[in-house]
RNA sequence: GCCCCCGUAGCUCAGUGGAUAGAGCGCAGGCCUCCGGAGCCUGAAGCAGGCGUUCGAGUCGCCUCGGGGGUACCA
């Protein structure tokens, strides 16, 4: 299917051909070289697009701006979808849209329909997105939750430009979280026993443990009475890991994400990768042994400090984990590249993981964080500290209960990453204009009405004359809907997914 | 101490170095027997502060102030 050009870029066509005629004209050599970037003015009576070229070009050819534009301006070619072209303020060209060809666009949009805005950018593009990946230590809580419709959506405009993208979800099953999973188990399963326990100030304190351990105490019967605690933990960590990653699925799926990969960490200690992939490291000679442990020798990499890889008592970090599961994909697996979508507290992991990219030759357009601000919950106006220390945990599922997916994937989309976002319960179900959500579901409602009273009609989009759009609403309607395909673009080469709930 | 994010209208937030900084809600005033009054129009109101870079700064750099988060042989 041949997709019809962008608004945007036959404006841009059409001054990059001008600016290059009169470079040719009037001796400007490498001028037509550069790029000539379109935008929307903000000034609706500044056209449809503008640009200032002219003004960029002024130093280099020691010329004044606008005597640049009106060169440019005097050999654009005006048809098509170019009506005029002016000269305004310090030297911007202006260019406005034909109304007509404004209106055919309705023929153009109805015809794409959800295909409206697709394209074949990253055709070819092999993307991994790998989003949520919180610990198998507990169900999903609000806080881990901003990843998911960040990675969704964003998986979802780039395959939208024609990229073949791999939903994935990292899930760490090593390390000292899951131990104490296994050893929060266990504790509950002597309380179940009858045994005096005292639960340990650092275990994990859910009302979910107990159930796993009920779980595990039916099954077993009681088998593992009388053992030793860490020999329980380890007995019982596989299934307590397999209920919560099945717990969140379920959560997730609730939030209506699909993973393609759940990535089990195990099996990179398992195959070999993660200790060949020591051995890659070493062989670059970043690597140091010192105490007894691995280095990896950041600071000669520019860190200020060096980072351990394998403890001494012979386990890999998370970090040494991570080091080797990105190569795994980025080397064996074939992704072109990995945009991991993470929260704000791994910065710092962020920051050793670029130095370990950059060592191992995987810097630069190969990997990618979008780095999430925190979540806080607002209730009844006011705003809630959370925490699993302070036992403050709000469980992602209950909140979903409570306001439905969409409401939930729109509230965690309206911010860009980089802001805190505040999600007021109360809002998300309130039925009033206050609430965006309910505003734009308002929008979509109306709009169905439309067509249902058009359909009593006998109306359809079929044959319409277009011609007669021609009413100043009616046209910026259209521009509304050109603004579309602009914005995807916009979110695929900036990671903004907000945008679209603002656009929504 | 060092590092990361944020500070824009009364509120919640947009804003790829461009022209007179936008949206929704709220507020004030007006309108509306045709698609759902959960509507439409108009209006008041703002870049935390300072110094730089630039033809041009909300945007880039430095500093100050304020808020949030990091800174383990945790993950």
């Amino acid at each position: 299917m041949t997709r019809p050009p962008l608004a945007l870029d036959l404006v841009a066509d059409a001054l990059g051909a001008g600016l290059r005629r009169a470079a040719l004209d009037l001796g400007w050599g490498d001028a037509a070289a550069v790029p000539v970037d379109v935008e929307r003015p903000k000034d609706p009576g500044h056209g449809d697009y503008a640009t200032s070229v002219a003004l960029r070009l002024a130093r280099p050819l020691r010329r004044p701006p606008r005597e640049i534009a009106d060169a440019i301006r005097a050999r654009v070619e005006t048809d098509g979808a170019v009506a005029e072209i002016e000269v305004a303020g310090a030297g911007f060209v202006n260019v406005r849209l034909r109304p007509s060809w404004l209106a055919a666009q309705v023929d153009e949009i109805v015809e794409a329909g959800t295909e409206y805005g697709r394209s074949d950018a990253l055709a070819g593009r092999r993307l991994q997105v790998e989003y949520v990946s919180a610990n198998p230590t507990g169900p999903l809580t609000i806080a881990n939750a901003r990843g998911g419709p960040l990675g969704d959506v964003l998986a979802n405009v780039l395959a939208f430009a024609g990229a073949d993208v791999t939903r994935e979800y990292y899930v760490d099953e090593l390390g000292n979280q899951v131990d104490m999973l296994g050893r929060s188990v266990a504790l509950r399963y002597r309380e179940l026993a009858g045994e005096p326990v005292t639960i340990a100030e650092d275990a994990y304190p859910g009302e979910y443990i107990v159930e796993i351990a009920r779980r595990i105490r039916d099954a077993d019967g009681g088998r593992y009475d009388g053992a030793p605690l860490e020999e329980q933990a380890r007995a019982f960590t596989p299934d307590a890991v397999a209920w919560i990653l099945e717990d969140q699925k379920r959560t997730v799926a609730k939030l209506g994400i699909t993973f393609d990969e759940w990535f089990r960490d195990r099996s990179l200690l398992d195959s070999g990768y993660f200790a060949d992939t020591v051995g890659e490291l070493r062989g670059r000679g970043v690597i140091e042994d010192r105490d007894g442990a691995v280095w990896l020798r950041s600071r000669e990499l520019g860190e200020d400090i060096d980072s351990v890889v394998i403890r001494s008592n012979g386990e890999p970090t998370y970090f040494g984990m991570d080091i080797a599961y990105h190569r795994k994909c980025l080397i064996d697996r074939g992704f072109d590249m990995k945009i991991d979508i993470w929260g704000a507290n791994t910065h710092g992991h962020m920051r050793r993981m670029r130095t370990a990219m950059t060592a191992l030759g995987l810097g630069e357009g190969r990997w990618e964080v979008v780095l999430y601000q925190y979540v806080r919950l607002v209730r009844e106006g006011v705003l809630m500290k959370m925490g699993k220390r302070l036992g403050q945990v709000v469980w992602l599922e209950d909140v979903l209960d409570a306001v439905g997916p969409d409401a939930a994937r729109f509230f965690l989309l309206q911010r860009g990453a980089d802001s805190t976002l505040d999600f007021d319960l109360e809002l998300a179900v309130s039925q009033s204009n206050e609430n965006p959500v309910y505003y734009v579901q308002y929008a979509h409602a109306r709009i169905a009405s439309i067509f249902r009273t058009a359909a009593g009609r006998g109306l359809d989009a079929g044959g319409a004359d277009v011609a007669l759009l021609v009413a100043p609403g009616e046209l910026e309607l259209v521009r509304a809907c050109l603004r579309f395909p602009e914005l995807v673009r916009e979110v695929q080469a900036h990671r903004s997914v907000h945008l679209l709930t603002g656009y929504a």
